[in-house]
RNA sequence: GCUGAGGUGGCGGAGCGGUCAAUCGCAACAGACUGUAAAUCUGUCGCCCUUGUGGCUACGGGGGUUCGAAUCCCUCCCUCAGCACCA
């Protein structure tokens, strides 16, 4: 009994360190201090910004799962203060300053789409204002030797920058340091992080070094692609939010490139590796079904996943109509074909009404409309208006 | 502060007195194709209508010059870069 149970922890610390991994600094290490008992407490740093987790954000988190499971402590650190800093890894965003009352608003609401993968009982929630805003310049410039300009410009982000004489800002420059003070204040025995992270993390490592604490090691997951198969970024609108309703979430993996359909399954899914091998070998579509369906059902349960499925399927492969449609009451008992698309915003303009007609977008029931001066009679029962292949709507009088 | 560059449609970015509702790229949308999508191809992509060599509103704000301005002038506001050497 107390065997089995050993070989199966193995196995999971097996699968922590190998899937979705794209480096460990010091692996060895890590593997030693998970396989030796010792609780270790695994640092994750949160942006309060508000944004919705997607997908790619979601990978760590769910690594950090399976560092809960195995018994570890998950540290997650708000960066309270760091927000009002910005992290240069991600340079286009310019962040405004956040209140408190706006991170614990923030914070509020992620923790809800954190709760749908962490227990967040045992999570330790710490915000990163409690001890940065304390520091002293002096501390400040003693952190801000451990680094050299060199190092500094290591860093890709800033090496590119610093090569097409683009401004890089000193400010830029505390940023890992501030993240690295942060794996002091906590202690943190790990850092997770994506590959766009690796020099924030390895700044903990030369921080904590300076104030003799042990060096922590360094969990880089694989980043994940978004649908199209480009960097997942909200400005691309290639994201899957994990807080997408069941029959979006699921359309939105069915959109996945087939290439991708292999990494989605083992970032984003519990299956194992061999299952996710004889499922990946069939029909392509049928995998990348399964895959929507897995995803689906582990932020919104099985049976709302299925009821997506079917959804899907109705919609997309038999062209029929979705069981649940949004309703628009007219008031009137018959209208013309533009002023009902508008009027039950369809469309944002009459001109784009008119437009959609022109080019074959529009239904009502199962006939299509190119007359845009079509006057549509609403029986009671009520009408199915299409106008392009996904939007549906109820029209009742 | 000084010097320079610039503010144009969802974004990037042309245009620099008329032929500009504004080239082009991306994004988006519709259609064709398909296992969903992607890719590809076709079309659309300010608003409005009685769809026309139509009307209206637009190129940071305001004012002016002109028959006519996104394009010239004035003014205000905003953004960015440089202000050690070298070139």
């Amino acid at each position: 009994m107390k065997s089995s149970k050993r070989t199966n922890n193995e196995e999971k610390i097996e699968n922590l360190l190998s899937r979705g991994v794209a480096e460990i600094i010091d692996r060895e290490h890590l593997e030693k201090a998970l396989k030796s008992g010792k609780r270790l407490r695994v640092k994750l740093g949160i942006d309060p910004t508000g944004q919705k987790i997607h997908l790619g954000r979601a990978v760590a988190l769910r690594k950090l799962r399976e560092f809960q499971d195995l018994g570890h402590k998950v540290v997650l650190v708000i960066g309270g203060f760091t927000a009002q800093i910005g992290d240069p890894s991600d340079k286009l965003s310019k962040r405004p300053m956040l209140s408190e009352t706006q991170v614990k608003k923030n914070m509020a609401d992620y923790k809800r789409q954190l709760g749908k993968i962490l227990d967040l009982r045992k999570v330790e929630f710490r915000n990163n204002n409690d001890w940065l805003r304390r520091l002293n310049f002096k501390e400040i410039a003693n952190l801000a030797e451990s680094f050299s300009v060199l190092q500094m410009l290591e860093r890709r982000n800033f090496k590119d920058r610093f090569e097409r004489h683009e401004e890089i800002s000193l400010r830029e420059f505390l940023y890992p340091l501030m993240q690295g003070y942060d794996s002091v204040a906590i202690k943190a025995d790990v850092e997770l992080g994506g590959t766009d992270q690796l020099f924030n993390l390895m700044a903990g490592r030369t921080i904590q070094k300076y104030y003799g604490q042990k060096e922590q090691d360094i969990f880089v997951n694989e980043m994940l692609e978004g649908t199209d198969g480009r960097k997942m970024s909200t400005s691309w609108g290639n994201v899957i939010n994990i807080s997408d309703e069941p029959n979006d979430m699921y359309g939105k993996v069915m959109a996945v490139d087939d290439k991708l359909v292999l990494k989605y399954f083992l970032l984003c899914t519990d299956l194992s590796e061999k299952e996710i091998e004889n499922i990946v070998v069939g029909n392509p579509r049928d995998a990348k079904a399964r895959l929507a369906l897995e995803i689906t059902a582990f932020y919104h349960g099985l049976e709302a996943a299925k009821a997506a499925e079917g959804h899907f399927n109705r919609v997309f492969r038999e062209k029929e109509f979705p069981e649940d449609m949004e309703t628009f009451k007219s008031a009137l008992p018959k209208m013309n074909i533009v002023d009902l698309i508008v009027a039950s915003e369809m469309a944002a303009s009459r001109s784009e009404a008119k437009r959609l007609i022109e080019q074959g977008g529009v239904s009502i029931g199962e006939e299509r409309i190119d007359d845009p001066y079509r006057i549509i009679e609403i029986p009671t029962e009520g009408i199915v208006l299409q106008v392009g292949k996904r939007k549906f709507r109820k029209i009742t009088s």
